[in-house]
Order: C-alpha cells, then sequence, then structure tokens
RNA sequence: GCUCGAGUGGUGAAAUUGGUAAACACGCCAGACUUAGGAUCUGGUGCCUAGCGGCUUGAGGGUUCGAGUCCCUCCCCGAGCACCA
C-alpha cells in the first residue's frame, strides 16, 4: 500500500467517524429539531441509502393503509411464506417485487393500496425439529418469523406491516376454528375410520395429495395404508361449485385446467347387472353406456363387499387368495401401469341388462375400490385395459363400435356407428349413450350419471403443530342426554346429524365447543412423538384431554380438578388430531382485510371495501390444493353469509417461474448452488435485488440465476445516480429545454413503463429505463421536466435510489406520494417513419419519409430510385407491389 | 401413454401478435481515462466469406407478396395427470 494510499484512507476513515457522530446527532435531535431529510451521500451508498428510507417509511407509516371509501380500492396479495428455519429463499422477492411493483404503480395511480405479508407457520418441519432438538415449535417458529421478517423488509416492500398476520397465533387460528364448527354444523364435515396414508417417516398420516407415487411429497419416505379415525371434509359437495366458479376467473390456463382434472368431472350411467342365481345387483359406472352390447365381463375391485357373498363354490379358494395377495400390494405396485392386469374369475355371472347375455364376474385390482361403484363393465373392443385382459385370459371381445374410416384395428376407443347392438344398431355414439340409457331406465337397471375423481378431504393430522380440532367427544349416551335438557347449552355448532365413531364398542359422539370457547389453545408438551396407536402427540397430554362439560352453562373443566357429580355435567375427551396445514392459509386473504377484528372473522364493512385481492401471486405449486382448498372455504363462508362479497376469492392469479441456480438446475443445499439474499443485499443492495429478480426474464419463466448479470443493474443504478448526483455529491442543475428527441424518449418511456407493469412484463419496463437513461446520458444528461417523471417511473422498481434522489431534487415528502406522470401521446410518435423496402420478400433497403403526407405511389417512386433496389429488381418486371402502412414495401417480380 | 407449455447469438432474453429477427443486459474484443478504485466512458460483437454477397429463430414440409409468429409431420426439453372405466 502506498504511503499516500494510506493517507487518503486515513482521512476517509476520519470523515467517515465525524459523519458517524454527526448522523448520530441528526437522529437524536430529529424530534425535537429537524429531520434528515435524506442521506445525502456523495457515491451510491445503498448501505446508507436503503436502511434510512426502510426505517423512514415505517416511522411515517407510509405503508399503512385504512379504509377509505373516497379511494379505489387495490388489495396485492403474495402467498404467504411458510418461515423455514433455513431462512428467506432467493425466489420469495420475486413474486413479492412483482406484486409490490403493482402495488406501488397502482397507489401512485391514485389507488388504496392494500399489501400485507404474514406467515403460514403451522406445519411439519417445525415439528421435527423440535422432536430432534426438544425446542417448541412455537419458540422455532417464533423465531424463523423473526428472521423472515428482518430479511423481507430489508428488501423495502411497500408492506402494511401494522396486519401482519400468523396462522398460529390464537387471535388468528381462533377463527380457522369457527370455520371448522360452522362446516360441521353445516354437515360438510365428519369422522370416518378409512385406510389412509401412514407415513412411518414423518409419523403422520397424510393426504392423497401429499402422496406422490408411493412416497411422502415432505421427505420422500414411504408410504403404506392404514386404517385410522379420520375428520373429512365434504368437499365432493362442492364439486361443481368449484367447476363452475373457474369460469370467470384471470387464472393461467394451465393451472384452471389442473383443477378441472383435479375435480375430474364425468358423465355416464350407472348401470345394474343382475348377479345369475343371487338377488343381489353389481352396479358399475360407465361414461360409454354406448358399448354395453360389447361388455364380455364385470371386473370388480378386491374391496368390493359383495366378493364373498357371491363368489362360487369352486372359485373361493383362488379369489381370496387373490384378495390377500392384492392386499400386500402398495398402491405403487397396483397402479404401475407397466404390470400386467391381473385377476381371477369369481365362477358366478351377471346379466347384461342391455342383451340377457350372462357374463363372468372377475375379481382385477385394475378395477379401483375408490372410483365410483367399484367395479366396471368390461368392454374390451373398446378399451385398452380390458382389451389387454381379455387377450391375456382369453376372454370373447366383441366389437359394438364401428369407426368412420373403417378402420378394424381393436381395440377402438373413439366413437363411431353402433354395431352388433340389437335395435341401436346405426345409431351413431352420442345418440346411442341417450338412448341406451333411457332404455336401462325404462328397465329401472340404470341411470345417467356423473361421477367426480374429486374425493373428500382428509382435514385430520396426527400431529402436535397444528390448529387444535374444537370438538369433545362424549358417549352416545351422555350425547342424547345432553341434548334432550332443555337448558342444553352447547347447540351453537351442533350438525343436524350427530357425527358419531364406535370405540371398544361404545358409540361417540362430537360435541362442538362454542364460539366463547375459542380459541381453543394448543397446550404446552415436551413429548412431540405420536402415541404408538398413531395418535397425536395431545393424546399424550391427560389433564387436557379428559374435561368436565357442564351442558347447561358450557362451563368445560379438567377433569383432574372436576369434583362435582351433578347431572348436568358430563365427562369427554377432547378431539387430539389437529388441522392439516392447509386450513390457516384457506382464508388468511379475509383476515389482512381487518386483522384485529375480535368479533368476527372480517370485518362486514372492511370486506365490503376490499372485497377480494385483486392480484394474488405465488408458485405453481400450489395450482391444485391450497387454491382448491380456499375456494372450496371461501365459497362455503359465502353461502352461509358469513361474507357477501363474491364467491370466489382470487379473481386475478399468476404463478411466477422458479429462479434456477447458476448452473441451471434447482436450488438446492446438497448441489451449493443456493443464492442467499442477504448477501446479493450486501453486495449489490435491495434496490439491485429487486431489478435483477425483474430483469432476468419473464416473470412466468423458470430461469437461472446469474451473479454477473447483477452487475448490469447494479451499473444501471450507479449510472442512474452519476445522472442525477454529481462528483462531489450535490444535486445536479438540469437544462429546461428538452429536444424533440428526448420529449421522444421521454413519453415513450412513461407510456411503456407503465403499460408494461399492468402486464406484468417487468423485464421489458427495465429494459425501457435503461434505453431512456443511456438516450438522455448521450443527449447530455436528463432535463428538468423529465427528471422528476423519470424517478416516478423508477420507484416502482428502485424504491430506495428513487426516494433519496427525489429528496435530493428539493422534495419534501415520499415519492410515494407523488404521483404517476402522464405522457403526450403526440410526441411518441416520431415526425420521419423508417420504412423497410423488400424484393421478394428480402430486405434490400431503407427509406425515410416525411410526415403521414406521402402518397403511396410516392413512397414507390422513392423506393425505386435506391440503388440496391434496383439492382435486385435488374430486368425483371414487378408483378405486384405491397405497401404495409408504414412499416414495410415489397416488390415481387417474376 | 395422455394433456399442456417451450425450443431464437457465446449467455439471460426482445420482437407492437403476419411486416426491417436478435432491442436491453451479460460476456468477449479494441480504445480512452487512470500513480488507487467492487471503477467509469467510447466503439465493435448472430453465422459463413478476403470481399461482393450469402445464410440464420430445434428439423422437414405447407399457406402467404411476406412466417420466430399460422397449418401439418417429426425431434428434444419442462410441467401436470397417470389403470378414474
Amino acid at each position: 500500500m502506498s504511503s499516500i494510499f494510506l493517507k487518503k484512507f486515513q482521512i476517509m476513515r476520519g470523515a467517515k467517524q465525524i459523519f458517524g457522530f454527526t448522523k448520530a446527532l441528526h437522529y437524536g435531535m430529529r424530534r425535537v429539531l429537524f429531520a434528515r431529510m435524506n442521506v445525502g451521500c456523495k457515491r451510491y451508498d445503498f448501505r446508507e441509502i436503503e436502511p434510512f428510507w426502510q426505517k423512514f417509511w415505517e416511522e411515517h407509516g407510509t405503508f399503512c393503509v385504512r379504509d377509505d371509501n373516497s379511494k379505489e380500492k387495490y388489495y396485492a396479495l403474495d402467498m404467504f411464506p411458510y418461515p423455514s428455519g433455513s431462512g428467506l429463499h432467493i425466489g420469495h422477492p420475486e413474486g413479492y417485487t412483482a406484486s409490490d411493483i403493482l402495488a406501488r404503480h397502482r397507489r401512485a395511480n391514485g389507488f388504496n393500496v392494500l399489501h400485507p405479508m404474514g406467515w403460514d407457520a403451522f406445519g411439519l418441519p417445525a415439528e421435527q425439529h423440535a422432536i430432534a432438538t426438544g425446542i417448541a415449535p412455537a419458540i422455532n417458529s417464533a423465531q424463523n418469523i423473526e428472521v423472515f421478517r428482518k430479511q423481507i423488509k430489508s428488501i423495502g416492500f411497500a408492506i402494511d406491516w401494522s396486519r401482519e398476520i400468523n396462522t398460529t397465533d390464537p387471535h388468528y387460528y381462533k377463527w380457522t376454528q369457527w370455520i371448522f364448527l360452522q362446516l360441521l354444523k353445516h354437515g360438510l364435515a365428519y369422522v370416518d375410520e378409512r385406510p389412509v396414508w401412514w407415513c412411518d417417516g414423518l409419523k403422520s398420516v397424510l393426504a392423497n395429495e401429499e402422496v406422490i407415487s408411493g412416497r411422502s411429497e415432505r421427505g420422500n419416505f414411504p408410504v403404506q395404508r392404514r386404517n385410522l379415525r379420520q375428520w373429512i371434509l365434504r368437499i365432493t359437495e362442492y364439486a361443481d361449485k368449484l367447476l363452475d366458479g373457474l369460469d370467470g376467473i384471470d387464472w393461467p390456463d394451465s393451472t384452471k385446467r389442473q383443477q378441472i382434472a383435479w375435480i375430474g368431472k364425468s358423465n355416464g350411467a350407472n348401470i345394474r347387472f343382475k348377479v345369475d342365481g343371487h338377488d343381489d345387483e353389481i352396479a358399475v359406472y360407465t361414461t360409454r353406456p354406448d358399448t354395453l352390447f360389447g361388455a364380455t365381463y364385470l371386473a370388480v375391485a378386491p374391496e368390493h363387499p359383495l366378493l364373498e357373498k357371491i363368489v362360487a363354490k369352486g372359485f373361493a379358494a383362488d379369489v381370496s387368495k387373490y384378495i390377500e395377495e392384492s392386499k400386500r400390494k402398495s398402491d405403487m405396485e397396483r397402479t404401475d401401469l407397466a404390470k400386467v392386469k391381473t385377476g381371477v374369475p369369481t365362477g358366478t355371472c351377471v346379466i347384461n341388462p342391455a342383451n340377457g347375455r350372462r357374463i363372468e364376474v372377475w375379481v382385477a385390482d385394475y378395477v379401483l375400490f375408490g372410483y365410483g361403484s367399484g367395479a366396471i363393465m368390461a368392454v374390451p373392443a373398446h378399451d385398452e385395459r380390458d382389451y389387454e385382459f381379455a387377450q391375456r385370459h382369453g376372454i370373447p371381445i366383441i366389437r359394438v363400435i364401428d369407426d368412420s374410416v373403417g378402420n378394424s384395428i381393436l381395440p377402438y376407443s373413439g366413437e363411431g356407428t353402433l354395431i352388433n347392438s340389437g335395435e341401436f344398431n346405426g345409431l351413431f355414439s352420442a345418440d346411442a349413450r341417450t338412448r341406451i340409457t333411457e332404455m336401462l331406465a325404462k328397465k329401472r337397471m340404470g341411470e345417467a350419471a356423473q361421477n367426480y375423481r374429486l374425493r373428500d378431504w382428509i382435514f385430520s393430522r396426527q400431529r402436535y403443530w397444528g390448529e387444535p380440532i374444537p370438538i369433545v367427544w362424549v358417549s352416545a349416551a351422555d350425547y342424547g342426554a345432553a341434548i334432550a335438557n332443555e337448558k342444553f347449552h352447547m347447540g351453537e355448532f351442533l350438525p343436524d346429524v350427530p357425527v358419531c365413531y364406535e370405540e371398544n364398542g361404545v358409540t361417540q359422539c362430537a360435541l362442538p365447543l362454542r364460539s366463547e370457547h375459542l380459541p381453543l389453545v394448543l397446550p404446552n408438551t415436551s413429548n412431540y412423538l405420536p402415541s404408538d396407536g398413531g395418535e397425536s402427540p395431545l393424546a399424550h397430554i391427560a389433564s387436557w384431554v379428559n374435561v368436565h362439560i357442564n351442558v347447561e352453562t358450557g362451563e368445560i373443566v379438567p377433569s383432574e380438578n372436576f369434583n362435582g357429580a351433578d347431572g348436568h355435567w358430563i365427562s369427554g375427551r377432547r378431539e387430539t388430531n389437529t388441522m392439516p396445514q392447509w386450513a390457516g392459509s384457506c382464508w388468511y386473504h379475509l383476515r389482512y382485510m381487518s386483522p384485529n377484528c375480535e368479533t368476527q372473522l372480517v370485518d362486514p364493512s372492511s370486506a365490503e371495501y376490499w372485497k377480494s385481492p385483486d392480484f394474488y401471486i405465488g408458485g405453481a405449486e400450489h395450482a391444485v390444493l391450497h387454491l382448491l382448498y380456499a375456494r372450496f372455504w371461501h365459497r362455503f363462508l359465502f353461502d352461509i353469509g358469513a361474507i357477501k362479497t363474491g364467491k370466489e376469492p382470487f379473481r386475478k392469479l399468476f404463478h411466477q417461474g422458479i429462479i434456477l441456480g447458476e448452473d441451471g438446475t434447482k436450488m438446492s443445499k446438497s448441489r451449493g448452488n443456493v443464492i442467499n439474499p442477504d448477501e446479493i443485499i450486501a453486495r449489490y443492495g435491495a434496490d439491485a435485488l429487486r431489478l435483477y429478480e425483474m430483469f432476468l426474464g419473464p416473470l412466468d419463466m423458470m430461469k437461472p440465476w446469474n451473479m454477473r448479470g447483477i452487475e448490469g443493474v447494479f451499473r444501471f443504478l450507479k449510472k442512474v445516480w452519476s445522472e442525477f448526483i454529481d462528483g462531489d455529491g450535490n444535486c445536479r442543475t438540469f437544462a429546461p429545454c428538452p429536444s424533440a428527441e428526448c420529449q421522444k424518449i421521454a413519453n415513450e418511456t412513461i407510456k411503456k413503463v407503465g403499460d408494461d407493469i399492468e402486464a406484468l412484463k417487468f423485464n421489458t419496463a427495465i429494459s425501457q429505463l435503461m434505453i431512456c437513461v443511456n438516450t438522455m446520458q448521450k443527449a447530455g444528461g436528463f432535463c428538468k421536466n423529465f427528471a422528476e417523471s423519470f424517478l416516478k417511473i423508477l420507484a416502482p422498481f428502485a424504491p430506495h435510489i428513487a426516494e433519496e434522489l427525489w429528496s435530493r431534487l428539493g422534495n419534501k415528502s415520499s415519492i410515494v406520494d407523488a404521483g404517476w406522470p402522464t405522457y403526450d401521446a403526440s410526441k411518441v410518435v416520431s415526425r420521419s417513419r423508417r420504412i423497410a423496402i423488400q424484393v421478394n420478400g428480402k430486405v434490400r433497403a431503407e427509406c425515410s419519409m416525411d410526415d403521414g403526407n406521402m402518397s403511396e405511389d410516392d413512397i414507390f417512386k422513392l423506393a425505386l430510385e435506391n440503388a440496391n433496389v434496383a439492382r435486385h429488381i435488374a430486368e425483371k418486371a414487378i408483378i405486384k407491389k405491397i405497401y404495409a402502412n408504414g412499416k414495410v414495401i415489397n416488390f415481387v417480380t417474376e
């Protein structure tokens, strides 16, 4: 290090100390004497600028928003994060920045903007962490939230932090529990002991949706079937409403398609086949009643309840062996498409109601018990699976549909003209479906029917870290006596039909808590492991589980403290299952509107004002589950009148694309390609991070991170800085008189940036900002009028630098309240236009035409004067001349 | 297997939806300034060709005066569904 350098370095350090001192002085005296208006740094020192303005916004409540009927509202919602222990991921700010740009743009355009943030903090990882470390999930979760909040705040979003919500806060989950009780009251919640996915690795039950090809979605552990009592929500009741609601909403097509596929509505018929020699009938569901005459066997799932009863004597052994084998198979084995289709005959026949023909009943595990009636009519000629099975087992194949081109290859699963179908011969498939269904209805052997792939939602989890389900189980005898009591006080959420289950020969009935019992707070424990029976860790807490209830007063006391004995008191056990993580995220969009309302889940006047989010952004991984469940609850709340403003919660939805690592693969710790937002902010600042994430490419595309790319936007910010601030740290003075060229680029930029923001094309908006600065720089700097306008349109993208420069220009209030500049459309059009001249479709020259005053002939004449054009036309005759308005002319020769 | 979405320079990507392909940025090359800088500024940069010129949007066809954009057939990548009768 040279001595001169050393000296400078020392001086700089000294200056910094003095500055630090004066800074402290400023802070100390702010309230009394004056507020420091801006950072005032010489160079683009984002490390000073960004915290300063973040503090400014916080202290001035810049983004706190109130219901204000004098202004139009705009509600921008992010999918709230699960605050994981690894901190904010670089993907989080992508969506948040997008919604923030929209929020700030709308605000500048006079909207009253709500842009909130919160935490989806219940969930498995905190519980796993607790099992591993013994640290309570509540503590761990609070710490993670602390980190997330700090990280998100460091990016400078226009978030109203006074509305922050947390799904694990009893004030919040009080209403999650309340919604559950409403579902119960309206007959949409029930319990059932049924096979569910049990994951030994997670020690928990998983929903169908959380199991991916035989393994848990989270953790990738193997799963198996197990019978457990579960709470189940009747989402199937809403299948049609959920389907219909997709019509009017602005969502990505792929997401709508996924939901439609998930609901999986099909039209067809239920057909009953009489069992030969029995009184029983086997019902099947088919979408192709037109192929009924081609049914050559009937196949039932191994779980089918009639199987045991109808199997013929000599076949019973093979059938029960087959049933045992399929029980042992994992679902993965059973649903493996590559495997051969197995099955055994039952020796029993059924009668085809169409033609009276006897066809054999088989048991085959390619028939799923969970769909339709667990039995199918098999038409090998017109179904690939049945064809494969029939070929393998030597079952006859009868063709009943001719396709239009006379193709004879089977199986043919398309439509066509009926043959071998008696009176229905000659009909086309669609007609035949109607007619055959009518015929069956007349014979009372079937009727038209719809089916759905959607199953009811298994809503309980055998976990600690979730919302407690506010139910007490009491014996049927106590329940019956209690509701017969004239003074019965527990009826607030009582369903018309009691929810019951059998346990050790005793019927238990669900007694819902009352509103005043909510929130039912999650009790503390130190044992987070489930019981051996697969019950939740809550089952260990006897003092919490066992209660006595006074059915006349609603008073509930722990049984260990109960010493009375009069007849109004009954004993019960609290439900120990908790709700799944989806519960809290089903309605949070409503809570932000009035986060502190104690008396209702959302204050009606706030709900009336904010209605529903105008923009909702989050990952495509939630295309089905969260977005379907949230729609279900929202619809339900609408139906019971709890909310009055719209059936659909999210009218405009967008999915941001995943940001990949620099190597083009998904970021992961194991690959070592994780980018930490904190490090980016430390090195380039939050504005550069925001700008870069938006500049990377189209918002909805998957795109790789590139460390060098961020240098580019950082350079841009420095360039902007030096256009406003000279080498001494003083604000430049701007020339008042702009050239036509400057006016053009200024107006173009205002127009394009505004348009691109609304179209979510942030990458091209930023590119326009860059073009604009480059042009201004070459023209000798910003002109006076446009300098301020430029900062206003930069502000949504890079709010900190925009505030600092805005203040340095002498403005006294935040740029957030400075509005959005207007543009002069007439200035955007340039006086002379350049037109491409093509010969036979290839560009050969370019000419410029002044104004719009030239006639077509003049333009052609001008074009032909061009030497290169003339050369390419040569002696050939021009057979056609094309003039595309103001863009291109084309001479066609031959 | 089915259903979508995509494929454009060395790289991330633009392209007013049928009208001058490659804007903007990265990288690279050359230069200026610089006794220092996590610098900055200027010019160049699709490919082939010494040049004239020719060729270029995964491949091949087609429609059109004109195709990255529309149609057909493939190839490859990504996502979702996956025996749903």
